[in-house]
DNA sequence: GCCAACGTTGGC
DNA sequence: GCCAACGTTGGC
């Protein structure tokens, strides 16, 4: 079992957009960074992750998500058409990976990205480094209780 | 809107 | 392989 921070803008896609009742699972895609995809491609089904905003007003984690596929790659790389679109990724030999994810949990109030950064248990995770830019993070088993303690 | 930090591209 | 130029991210 593995434990992830997966950030997005909630402008383009955030939590809400996981809640609605007919609507729980989405497939996590558009992630064209090498080393955010090297980490979705160690994400397995049954992980869990916290869901994190960013470029808004408070940034910060703002619930919990569960991986719920093992992960396949990224068709939106296929699609000409497609925004994600990227010419070198192949059916053959796919260059970028998503993932599957499931609305678990909204918090009541954002744990701010200045919590965060208060904690010092959490003084090591790559989430709050200087100068991340990943949107997919890994977290130690006790740094995900640490952030889960101060929801 | 500003700008620091970072990743990618491409000329050489 | 170096590195300048450029585009993007994301906090503030």
């Amino acid at each position: 079992m593995n434990y992830w921070v997966m950030k997005s803008e909630p402008s383009v896609f955030g939590i809400d957009d996981l809640t609605k009742k007919n609507k729980q699972t989405e497939p996590w895609d558009g992630v064209r960074n090498y080393q955010a995809r090297n980490f979705i491609r160690n994400m397995r089904c049954g992980d869990y992750a916290f869901f994190y905003h960013s470029n808004c007003k408070t940034p910060g984690i703002v619930g919990v998500i569960k991986i719920t596929t093992d992960p396949y790659p990224d068709s939106a790389a296929f699609n000409p058409e497609h925004r994600y679109f990227d010419l070198k990724s192949t059916h053959e030999n796919p260059r970028w990976y998503r993932v599957d994810v499931t609305f678990k949990e909204k918090f009541n109030s954002v744990i701010s990205l200045e919590k965060l950064k208060a904690n010092p248990l959490l003084k090591n995770i790559l989430l709050i480094r200087k100068g991340n830019r990943l949107s997919i993070t890994p977290l130690q088993k006790a740094e995900w209780d640490a952030i889960i303690q101060m929801s």
